[in-house]
RNA sequence: GCGCCAAUAGCUCAGCUGGAUAGAGCAACUGCCUUCUAAGCAGUAGGUCCGGGGUUCGAGUCCCUGUUGGCGCGCCA
């Protein structure tokens, strides 16, 4: 919370306690116990700069009418030392407060002092947080989905940052296992068709262009030597061939999408180093698994049915879920990517992160449950595993969906997205939507660069900002220091709602990181925007009275701060000229 | 069948822990540039907040139920 909007409403809570303390005392009250009640910047400001429930919350303890006992609290309440100038009752019994001027001009300096730094807050008290997001298999390009975990994850990240958290961005690659040997067979299957067309391909084989791409780069370099090797030299030497090719692409991708990861961590190495055979051991060693017919399973139902008892769900309610267990080892003797994931969550948890959060497509929801389970199951805490689940992206082209799929090889490519549309506009429409709305790409609109883009319109308040000093400036009228009597000359409802939104911003931050939803930041600053146009319609900063032309310079400057404190922090660009 | 997510203006969506007259953008219509960027602003029009119950001072928001749509329920990941 920034530090004056903090401040006032500290002040306002103790004064309303106090005031009903004095109520009592005076007899206006009976004595009973003060009710919780909640401070609330109204929708209407005719209604106060802030109004409190506290009266409606106590009807009941009081027994007295909501509004009699708003009553009370106004002829009650001191606000002689605080940021408040009165107190009204209305409404059903609403308590309105009224903001000095004061406020307002405080708001302002305090921006202009702490510059980019305005909106941090040590709300996180720098726990560890694991934001691992898009982690894209490797054996194929990456997709819209990827693009809007790609940018929900990065901005998750980069609030929880600014929110206090001590955050670590991770991409896991999926480079062993099942989906690797389908990658192996299906590259196999292309290179043999370029020299035996009528070569079978795999029926559950990865259809898209890229593998016969990969498989023909492969024949070019090696020619057929590979033809009259082992299926497994020839399918390993594929494998080394393409992986990296794969991987190197989808780190450029993410580079480009301006997307740093403090790590790749790769599954081989948890088969590799033995942790995937150590969880497994552990599970074990609990009595949570068992052999049947020929693999080894996971006492799943087991584990969550404790789980859900201790939540309070009935026997009933349980076996109406149909719980199945899990396999952890196949009967072919290759551990399972449930086993696999495992692992990675307990080493994730080992690295000493207090929490990690996953975005997943909405496709591996059913995944959440037992995996939270799997982590208590291992003695671990699974609550500290937060799943953001993102609903899936229709992409939308001449008014019809484009299926995307890795198999059809039509799906349109995150690469492809990052060559058409600007990485500004893309990471901020993603950033429009909740995770958890389906969302349709427009991918017609997005290419087109129009000014429908919310992207612009937050970028173009900024930049006429910019272009407001440049003109003053060439007039010879400089942005100076303003007192605080100066500030105070902002009086206009464009300018104190404009400042209102300014003194949010701490905790928007704070709502934001605690939802995990960094959208509501987007909103946030397109409604700045917004504040802004209508102030710049409104008033003329150069208005012929120097103290107001600075008081307004410096509202301009506080405005740009902030736009320019979310765009960075998005990894937006932030123009000064449009 | 079971579970998860959703349903708000013609379209795409906001509506934060229940609060005062349900908002914005797009599309439609009407205005505003000899004065700091018209990629902007002001205004008009547009709603049984999916239906039905319930909880209470008060419900778009919470509970129950039904309907519709998306997704999932593998020795896939």
């Amino acid at each position: 919370m920034s530090k004056t909007s903090a401040q006032a409403q500290i002040q306002l809570r103790e004064a309303i306690n106090k005031a009903f303390e004095k109520a009592m005392e005076q007899g206006l009250l009976p004595q009973a116990q003060v009710p919780e009640f909640i401070i609330e910047a109204p929708a209407n400001r005719a209604n106060g700069d802030l109004a409190s429930n506290a009266a409606m919350a106590g009807a009941r303890v009081f027994r007295m009418a909501p509004i009699k006992i708003a009553q009370a609290i106004v002829d009650s309440i001191e606000l002689k030392d605080t940021l408040f100038d009165r107190c009204e009752a209305a409404g059903a019994g609403f308590l309105n407060f009224f903001l000095k001027a004061e406020y307002f001009a405080q708001v302002i300096a305090e921006i202009e002092e702490k510059g980019a730094d305005y909106g941090n807050s040590d709300y996180g008290q720098n726990k560890k947080y694991m934001v691992e997001f898009v982690s894209a298999n490797p054996t194929g390009p990456m997709h819209m989905g990827n693009a809007r975990g790609g940018a929900l994850g990065d901005c998750l990240a980069a609030v929880l940052q600014k929110a206090g958290y001590d955050v670590y961005r991770e991409f896991y690659v999926n480079d062993a296992g099942n989906q690797i040997e389908k990658f192996a067979n299906s590259l196999e299957a292309r290179y043999l068709q370029i020299y035996i067309p009528d070569t079978q391909f795999p029926e559950d084989g990865y259809q898209g262009g890229d593998i016969t791409d990969l498989a023909k780069e492969f024949a070019e370099i090696h020619g057929d030597k590979f033809l009259s090797e082992e299926s497994d030299t020839r399918k390993q030497a594929l494998v080394d061939y393409a992986l990296p090719k794969n991987i190197a692409k989808m780190q450029a991708d993410m580079k480009k999408y301006r997307i740093e990861y403090d790590k790749w961590f790769f599954e081989s190495e948890l088969h590799n180093s033995g942790k995937v055979k150590e969880v497994i051991d552990i599970l074990t060693e609990k009595g949570l698994t068992y052999e049947k017919e020929g693999a080894l399973w996971y006492k799943n139902i087991q584990i969550l049915t404790e789980k859900l008892l201790a939540q309070g769900k009935t026997q009933d309610e349980i076996d109406k879920l149909e719980l199945k267990d899990d396999v952890l080892i196949r009967a072919n003797g290759n551990p399972t990517y449930f086993a696999a994931d495992i692992a990675y969550h307990k080493d994730k948890f080992d690295r000493g992160f207090d929490t990690c959060i996953n975005i997943w497509g909405a496709d591996h929801h059913g995944h959440v449950m037992r995996m939270k389970g799997a982590m208590d199951a291992i003695g671990y805490n699974g609550d500290k595993l937060d799943i953001v689940l993102m609903q899936l992206v229709k992409l939308m082209q001449g008014g019809e969906i484009v299926k995307m799929s890795k198999r059809t090889g039509k799906a349109i490519q995150l690469s492809d997205l990052l060559d058409e549309v600007p990485v500004d506009s893309t990471r901020f429409m993603f950033n429009t939507r909740e995770a958890n709305t389906q969302m349709d790409f427009d991918l017609d609109l997005a290419v087109t660069q129009d000014n429908q883009n919310p992207v612009y319109y937050v970028q173009y308040a900024h930049a006429r900002i910019c272009s407001i000093f440049r003109n003053l400036e060439a007039d010879g009228v400089t942005k100076r220091n303003c007192t605080t009597q100066e500030l105070m000359l902002l009086k206009e409802t464009e300018e104190l709602e404009l400042i209102h939104h300014l003194a949010a911003y701490t905790d928007e931050i704070e709502s934001a990181a605690a939802a995990y939803d960094p959208t509501r930041i987007t909103r946030y600053v397109t409604t700045l925007a917004t504040l802004f146009h209508k102030f710049y319609n409104a008033h003329r900063v150069k208005c012929g009275e120097e103290s107001l032309t600075q008081a307004r310079l410096a509202l301009c400057s506080a405005v740009r701060s902030v736009i320019k404190n979310v765009l960075t922090m998005f990894s937006v660009s932030c123009p000064e000229k449009m």
